[in-house]
DNA sequence: ATAGAGCCCGTACCATGGTACCGGATCAAG
DNA sequence: CTTGATCCGGTACCATGGTACGGGCTCTAT
């Protein structure tokens, strides 16, 4: 029952469209399951997952083709392979975090600045994020 | 001479194509200087900054869209308008840094998995990121 | 058993952020 | 004063990540 999971459904709990759930199985990130030899493909909790996945990952700045790659790992058993992947993206991410924690110091030094009344020229923003 | 700077010596500088400069002029990010009656346009070391402020803030995750907006917070002298679009984005980034470091948590504890050299019927990776 | 929602498959279209290419003008070095 | 690099302006094209649509088939609820 729970697997009662055709494209419409699937995707909407997942919160996406069906046309993207084709397009990630044209892509190759998603399997699509046989197709009963008269009817609709029904979809399992595995598929869901995938989908949370794939969205999780992008919103996280991973591009459809690294998260194939992510992916694949599942798929070959190669552990030190995955590993090596891995932690290329760990050290991608760290570095984003970097410029993230960068970014919010001055945005909040310079939002603090302007609270507190002080009356600049110009607004300070461009200026000082130009020269971050 | 500093100020020499012709687009393709800005676009080099910056690290950028010259046709990227174009486009940014296209799209209003960035001033088109004067054409000398004939000649070549001189950019100055503003324009620079401000190429750079752009990539850099892309990186971080703006469009170009939010860039515009941030930079014509610059010629407008509303300080409270800017401080709201600052604040905005700054929730925004707190956003993406909460997320990232879960991501990095959940990254660093697969690849200390694997290198304790457990041997799992499978790569761990997919099953945990599925289920962040 | 029939209406209407939902699936299937293929193809076309869209927004974003660029890149490439063109013919012609301009500049700078030797 | 020529020659090669670069600029100018315009238009065309590209990759990514979808979204829309249309004609036909399948389910399910009444």
């Amino acid at each position: 029952m729970t697997e009662e999971l055709t494209i419409g459904r699937l995707a909407r709990t997942a919160e996406v469209n069906v046309e993207t759930i084709r397009y990630y199985q044209r892509r190759g990130l998603l399997d699509q399951p046989p197709k009963p030899p008269s009817g609709w493909r029904r979809y399992t909790g595995a598929a869901l997952r995938r989908v949370r996945f794939i969205k999780r990952a992008q919103q996280l700045g991973f591009t459809l083709e690294e998260i194939k790659g992510l992916l694949r790992l599942d798929d070959g058993q190669s552990c030190r392979e995955t590993r090596v992947l891995a932690e290329h993206k760990l050290a991608a991410i760290e570095q984003r975090l970097a410029d993230l924690t960068r970014m919010r110091r001055v945005l909040a030094g310079l939002i603090a600045g302007c609270t507190e009344g002080r009356r600049p020229r110009s607004c300070p923003i461009i200026a000082t994020l130009s020269g971050l």
